[in-house]
RNA sequence: UGCCCGAUGGUGUAAUUGGCAACACGCUUGAUUUUGAUUCAAGAAAGUCCAGGUUCGAGCCCUGGUCGGGCAACCA
């Protein structure tokens, strides 16, 4: 039996209400349409299915979609793709415009108990009349208006009679509440415009406060279970279900997901979208679900990592390397490995037989149980990376240098013999001698070499493009900078190479993923096509030896 | 100048609810290795924001501070 893992918050709450006799547990998970979901969702995606898959219930997918003017069917797609991937169903698709007609009663009977008025004060008005947190608010000259005044108002509101931002709807609470939200919070705002599912039926739209928990209560959520900056609001949630006695659903909120180097905030990444900053929501360095299942990851990562940064209430900032971890030690398990060599340097076998090639098995992957092998073409040829051979190398340098052996992976021990170079100095051949009885499976040489280098055979090399990815932005936290967010943007966020691919890789298919050994994980990129194969990096590998170099 | 949250190694999350502060990432060192990857082993790193109080005993409870965050969209 492993270790039992120690509760979150929200776990603990759900377990004292099950012991306390509540049957089962309801959540939902509620985006509104209006861009695409990230990492930050994927928080509370795994948080929501996680809870009423462990607890026995089920979690609604609930569209908040009571604002028209930003809100787009392409989102709602895209979410329930994201959602999808991510591995969870929900059990029902929801709408909060499918309760319109449902919460316009609520309205109704507000109004009724003398507890909403409609306001004909103007947008600056209403913002004036709420005081300062500091400050208490005034009272409406409005806010006096008989039920069956504010009852015949409402309605010519919805039949069209007004123009947008004419007169709102607002909830008779106390202009003087310490709590800014229960200062006559409004309720229903005039919009002519047209809304993805409702057409032109609606002219006023419910605001969020008043359309939210009456959807959870609706569908009997039990946990609704939102982020920190809506703690205000549970003070009028309540006060919701309370005048309008209706299902108590109750709110817990939890603390947002913050990460190093890259943005959380829906609205920002649009605007990296509009402004061309990054080629779309799928953009492999943006943050989005989209973006990060293009750059290779896997969903069974970003749960791990979800998993891994915690559910709590305190500020925090996860440091991207622990997302980097979570993919390598995915990755580590299924992707295939495959050979590339980014920067050639030319490397001729000079007593290998000119002409000649033969193939060589080369393990897709070491820890699979029975390992399986492809082959490689193997030749008097080869192109190593540029980077694995120096002429005069440091201490611990063990990689390929005048006199020095090492491996050539899964082929033949190697020896450097001499350095060809050009008028300006560099490098442009390196003639080698190979061990023939060094042969990978069949090695009876009996030398032992430090270094294992990847390949590939200059006349049997395939040319691909490779997008290589670094942090979107070059400063931590970008919660804590002043100025412009869009000044810290990577401009090497992005560098594209024309690389050198051994040629099983031509076999390859969109969304594949790959170890290109000893260089990282790659998937191959939708805009391949079969003359043109484009892989995207995913991450890079850990690499101790780039350290020592930094070190000096 | 109000109300509401929060504060535990560098980061994140725990601490059987009052009993020797643990786990993970990161970092360091060593072993293994036909990937300087993986794997394995070891280690450094907080005495729990501060000050009082209750208690045999406080990271947990109480009081008062300090610091950080949120709250005044016809956004969600």
């Amino acid at each position: 039996m492993p270790e039992e893992k120690s509760l979150n918050f929200i776990e603990e709450i759900v377990e004292r209400d099950l012991a306390a006799g509540q049957k089962g547990i309801i959540t939902r998970f509620p985006p509104e349409p209006n861009g695409y979901l990230h990492l930050g969702h994927a928080k509370s995606i795994c948080l929501n299915f996680g809870l009423s898959l462990k607890y026995g219930g089920y979690t609604n997918l609930r569209f908040d979609d009571t604002n028209p003017v930003t809100e787009e069917t392409e989102y709602v797609d895209s979410i329930k793709d994201d959602v999808r991937w991510l591995g969870f169903d929900w059990k029902n698709e929801l709408y909060a415009s499918d309760y319109f007609p449902q919460l316009y009663e609520f309205a109704l009977t507000l109004i009724r108990k003398g507890l909403a008025y409609v306001d004909d004060s103007t947008s600056d008005e209403i913002a004036a009349g709420k005081g300062t947190p500091t400050s208490p608010g005034k009272d409406s000259p409005f806010r006096g208006r008989s039920v069956e005044e504010n009852l015949s108002l409402f309605q010519q509101m919805k039949e069209g009679r007004f123009k947008d931002g004419e007169r709102v709807l607002r909830a008779k609470i106390d202009m003087a509440h310490t709590n800014m939200h229960m200062r006559d919070p409004i309720l229903y705002r005039i919009k002519h415009a047209h809304h993805h599912r409702t057409g032109d039926a609606w002219c006023i739209y419910p605001m969020y406060d008043f359309a939210h928990g009456q959807s959870d209560s609706i569908e009997k959520v039990t946990h609704s279970i939102c982020t920190l900056e809506f703690v205000p609001h549970r003070e009028l949630y309540d006060w919701f279900i309370e005048k309008l006695e209706i299902f108590p659903s109750r709110q817990y909120e939890f603390a947002r997901l913050n990460m190093t180097h890259t943005l959380m905030s829906k609205r920002k990444l649009l605007q990296l979208v509009n402004e061309n900053h990054v080629s779309g929501w799928d953009d492999p360095r943006m943050p989005t679900l989209s973006g990060v299942r293009r750059r290779g990851y896997t969903p069974e990562a970003i749960r791990d990592f979800c998993d891994r940064v915690g559910v709590a209430k305190r500020d925090n900032l996860i440091d991207i390397s622990l997302l980097e971890f979570c993919v390598r030690e995915h990755l580590n398990k299924v992707a295939q490995r495959r050979m590339v060599v980014f920067d050639p340097l030319k490397i001729v076998l000079i007593n290998y037989p000119e002409g000649q090639s033969e193939n060589l098995p080369s393990e897709n992957n070491p820890g699979d149980e029975p390992v399986t092998y492809r082959e490689m073409p193997f030749s008097r040829e080869l192109y190593i990376e540029r980077d694995d051979f120096m002429e005069h190398p440091p201490k611990k340098y063990f990689r390929l240098a005048p006199g020095q052996m090492v491996r050539l992976k899964s082929a033949y021990i190697i020896k450097c013999e001499e350095v060809i170079k050009d008028a300006a100095g560099t490098v442009t051949e390196v003639r080698c001698t190979y061990l023939p009885e060094s042969k990978s499976g069949s090695d009876t040489s009996g030398i032992q070499v430090k270094g294992t280098l990847h390949w590939v055979s200059a006349a049997h090399t395939i040319p691909v493009e490779v997008r290589i990815y670094d942090r979107l932005f070059t400063v931590e936290d970008l919660g804590s900078i002043e100025g412009d967010f869009r000044q810290y943007l990577n401009p090497q966020s992005l560098v594209v190479k024309k690389v050198f691919a051994e040629p099983s890789l031509a076999k390859a298919t969109a969304g594949d993923r790959f170890q290109f050994l000893r260089m990282g994980y790659y998937c191959l990129d939708e805009d391949s096509t079969p003359a043109k194969l484009v892989f995207n990096q995913t991450v890079t590998l850990r690499d101790m030896w780039a350290k020592e170099v930094k070190k000096g």
